[in-house]
DNA sequence: GAACAGGCAACTC
DNA sequence: GAGTTGCCTGTT
């Protein structure tokens, strides 16, 4: 039987904001307002409910206390003084968090992103994990979950044809070969500084600048990364000079970037 | 039906 | 080292 737990206050954690800014492929709102997908293998519903955000699922509590980054009080991390532009920013996204990812799925998920836009990557995650990840039934559903690197190093391309990935699944298959292999250790790449975690990734087939800080940041968590898109480049040309450099916007450049980011596409669809 | 897309690699000067 | 092109697939 599944448990509720309380995360967060709502003004800590906006779940639409959250799950919709581009970070992570796998939840979907129902017609109820209620967020399913899965994590660390967990199923898990995820709604707001009195000015709370709660989860409903089987896993512990901390994984989604940790999930959600609980631990890092965004207020005092919020890049302020950066000018009224990104003060701005801040104002529109909060609520915003980075989530704790897992670093492969993340890695593979970002392959999968390059010139495509979101509702695709989704089809083909989505698609990937029907056809390789293990099935998980969770209130009346089946979910399933992000299948191994192991799994997908033993694919060839066209076993991967049904996920529609395009030329990706060769880069898909190189990545799971390298993680597998240990050639790519994720988890060290953790413990690192983000520049040498970053430098490995780019070793990679198929990884490049912008997929190499996606993975830093949305899957090693390291805040300092600063992806950077279409989007994000449009903003930086309109707001910000010339010579600019991420790292000028310290040790949570990447937060930065994802409230630029969310408010530039939120003010776009307005 | 051609051009393009939240990108990368391989090739060209 | 800056610029060009092909790459799968889906959308406009």
């Amino acid at each position: 039987m599944s448990r509720e737990t309380v995360i967060a206050p709502v003004n800590e954690l906006n779940i639409e904001k959250t799950f919709e800014c581009g970070q992570c492929f796998r939840w979907n709102a129902g017609p109820d307002g209620v967020y399913r997908g899965i994590a660390y293998g967990y199923p898990a519903a995820v709604y707001e409910q009195d000015g709370a955000v709660i989860v409903r699922s089987d896993a512990p509590d901390s994984l989604w206390h940790d999930y959600f980054d609980m631990d890092l009080n965004y207020t005092s991390a919020s890049v302020f003084g950066a000018g009224e532009y990104l003060d701005s920013c801040v104002e529109r996204g909060k609520g915003i968090r980075i989530l704790r990812q897992e670093p492969w799925e993340a890695l593979c998920s970002f392959i999968i992103s390059q010139c495509n836009n979101i509702p695709r990557i989704k089809g083909i995650v989505e698609r990937l994990c029907r056809e390789f990840g293990n099935p998980v039934s969770f209130e009346g559903s089946e979910f399933f979950t992000f299948p191994s690197a192991e799994t997908l190093s033993n694919t060839t391309e066209d076993d991967l044809a049904v996920i529609r990935s395009g030329y990706r699944a060769e880069y898909i298959i190189c990545a799971a070969k390298a993680v597998c292999s240990g050639e790519l250790d994720l988890g060290k790449l953790m413990s690192e500084d983000w520049e040498s975690a970053k430098k490995d990734l780019l070793s990679i087939r198929g990884v490049g600048e912008k997929v190499a800080n996606c993975v830093v940041l949305f899957g090693l968590h390291h805040m300092e990364a600063f992806p950077i898109d279409v989007w994000i480049r449009r903003a930086l040309k309109e707001h910000f000079p010339k010579d600019f450099r991420p790292e000028s916007l310290g040790p949570y450049a990447g937060l930065a970037q994802q409230y630029i980011f969310y408010s530039a596409r939120s003010l776009e669809s307005k």
